[in-house]
DNA sequence: TGGATATCTTATTAAAATAGTCGGAATTTG
DNA sequence: CAAATTCCGACTATTTTAATAAGATATCCA
């Protein structure tokens, strides 16, 4: 049940380019400095990405990416399934073509299966890229405040 | 973000174990055949859910496992960790010792982690073997209501 | 125009996890 | 004692993960 490295070098990746939104295109080098990322291994992922519209391209010097759209119109679920396929703790109920077992027309534990899925999906797409900026404001603001205060 | 085949057959064999409640000890060959799962497979994934106090077992012949304790007792979340470890979503959320990225004390990424993982524990913590054995018997009865009618 | 800066594309790879398989020892029943 | 069963440790093939590498293509700017 783990995400793996796609995922969340993808999200990542996505806020990072939300943070330097109106700088112009934003380098693969810049942000895998500035969290950390292998810029090879970036590439991949970001190529996903760009097919899926999540990010926009600038080819050449002085070239990288936009996001694709206004931050409050990506969600994080649609990065996830971008970056790791559809959402589903099962390949029984993957949201998208689910390979039921033929074994039984009814299954206990697929019910199961059904509400992780839902729940998981439900939180990653409350949260947008809008919202993680907001929520990082607002730690700013709440430690400088504390600082204050020392 | 799957899970693996340890978690979703051993929570299949735990049900079976609870649909024969009172049969005296059931043996894996009876479940892997009944759940059409590899027997000496079952063996490690069931070593584990004995060491856990989730079944117990009973050597020799006729014998078998037992539910350790009652199916109201048994909660899903209780057989999934132990046979796919703490529920986390990433090591930095991990229910037992998070392993925290040094990079940041505050991080807006871990928070999402966060609240897929409380979802996902929230689900499998309220079901027991006891509500998956009254699924299943709502099921079996709209079935033979619905089979009445044809 | 030419060099620097980037993206784009494909191929390769080392390490780890997954999903088993195998053989045999120990225990209990009849 | 023989059959049925759990228990235990080692082995293995396949897949996935997480990169790495090399080079082609595109664009800016001096």
């Amino acid at each position: 049940m783990k995400l793996s490295t796609k995922g969340r070098y993808g999200v990542r990746a996505m806020f990072d380019l939300a943070q330097h939104m109106g700088e112009g295109p934003v380098s693969l080098k810049s942000i895998s400095e500035r969290q950390g990322i292998s810029e090879h291994y970036l590439e991949q992922l970001i190529a996903g990405l760009r097919k899926a519209g999540l990010v926009k391209s600038v080819r050449g010097a002085q070239g990288g990416y936009l996001l694709g759209r206004e931050p409050d119109k990506i969600k994080v679920g649609d990065i996830i399934r971008v970056l790791e396929g559809p959402i589903a703790p099962t390949e029984c109920v993957s949201e998208e073509d689910p390979e039921c077992c033929t074994k039984s027309e009814y299954c206990v534990t697929r019910t199961i299966w059904e509400k992780v899925r839902d729940s998981i999906a439900e939180v990653l797409d409350s949260i947008t890229l809008e919202t993680m900026l907001e929520d990082a404001q607002k730690f700013e603001s709440e430690r400088s405040l504390y600082m204050y205060y020392i």
